[in-house]
DNA sequence: AATAAAATGTTGCAATTGCAACATTTTTTT
DNA sequence: AAAAAAATGTTGCAATTGCAACATTTTATT
């Protein structure tokens, strides 16, 4: 118990934060304050509150729980046949995960917290029983909660895409496009780290460096302080 | 007009099709038959019939149609920076397409028909609108729709799970212990071809040969026409 | 039944990649 | 401000892989 009581102490996120971290909740998004507290006194739980490197939940299997990360960081992690352990998902803000969207095949999946978070769940049953009884509230929650769906599968589409280029080379230049067209510039910046980058495109980071070298030295890119360009 | 009519003339899907083929149909799952003529006669378009090689939708952009096979096979296309094809995925009666799933960087996708096939069409927004006005129909349509759009998630991530292994070895390995969870059993039929399987995990074709050869050879697998034993 | 098309199976060779093992720089934590 | 941790950058080397180019078998089409 005093542990327990240690662990709250040190909790980085605020217990009675006020509403303005549920602003960029998508879940919520387009809801009236009303009914937000409609919705936190009868679909959504009570917030749960998870230390650093926390298990937040282990074998989600045989619940239909939606979990929703409300402040902090988490990670889905999967362990393989082999033991290996593979980051699935970094969840953030906003951030929904399930055991509805992960195979019913797939090995151990646990899901973590990375930075003391909180996690608010519903029962999707429940939300569909809400839904056809004919509850305009859960009905736009769900339709929330389906675009939600729909930009994790837009977003796993383009991750696809690019794992499944056959050379470094040609992930980094379908990347690199990519990103010059949602900027619609020649010159981007890469806002994340080449450590990532390499897990993202599933490539070991060492050879993804030499082949950045390579691109530069053949005049395919120029990079500067992770501002890339791209030539031609 | 003429070439039309030959076209036609040539259609394998029955145009006055009993509703036989509408049992699969997983978006129509668990509606009475009148729930169906009611959303023949609002939600859903009519049924439009594409020839084999037929283009059924070009640069789905700035639609929010989704489409669904009721019968025959398509593929979505997509065509790169680099002009190269690729084929993001191929569709059977009961899938469905849409620009909502895609991203909105992708270069031009197009879908084609890769047999005779009859495709329904429906405005997400006019679902949702539906939805939003209260009607149950709408609201068990919807839900339908986000099962299939769930189904697709997982099976992304169960790609994404594989595509991220650094040799075929892995690869091979990982999908092979996949299946034999999915079974139950230590030994499985691999029901689709080598040639399908190798661009299912991105590798090359003869390359996916020899590391099968080479798993046999060293004794992790056995292998008769197509039916997989693991050892271990 | 004949022909065409697709899938399977094999191999040599060159190019790419992963791995290991560092040094150096930047960021984070104490 | 010091120490620890994480990220960046580099290289040699061996292993894996893609590619090309076949022969053979199976499946589909006419």
């Amino acid at each position: 118990m005093l542990q327990l009581q240690h662990f709250f102490d040190k909790l980085k996120v605020e217990k009675q934060g006020g509403n303005k971290m549920l602003e960029n909740i998508a879940i919520l998004k387009d809801f009236t304050e009303s009914e937000k507290k409609n919705l936190f006194n009868t679909l959504l739980s009570k917030p749960n509150y998870f230390t650093k490197n926390a298990m937040i939940a282990y074998s989600l299997n045989n619940t239909d729980l939606i979990g929703i990360i409300i402040q902090g960081e988490g990670q889905i992690l999967r362990y393989d046949y082999n033991g290996s352990r593979t980051v699935i998902d970094t969840l953030k803000p906003g951030s929904i995960f399930s055991n509805l969207f992960l195979s019913t095949y797939n090995s151990e999946v646990i899901v973590t917290a990375i930075t003391d978070c909180e996690v608010i769940f519903f029962s999707y049953e429940e939300l569909k029983e809400r839904c056809q009884k004919g509850s305009p509230i859960a009905n736009h929650f769900l339709i929330n909660l389906f675009q939600i769906v729909i930009n994790q599968n837009v977003n796993q589409s383009e991750r696809i895409e690019l794992l499944t280029k056959r050379s470094i080379r040609d992930k980094l230049l379908t990347y690199f496009n990519y990103l010059s067209r949602k900027y619609s510039s020649k010159s981007f910046d890469l806002n994340t780290s080449y450590t990532l980058l390499a897990d993202y495109l599933a490539v070991d980071r060492s050879a993804l460096m030499r082949e950045l070298k390579h691109l530069k030295e053949e005049g395919f890119i120029k990079e500067v302080n992770k501002r890339i360009t791209l030539i031609s």
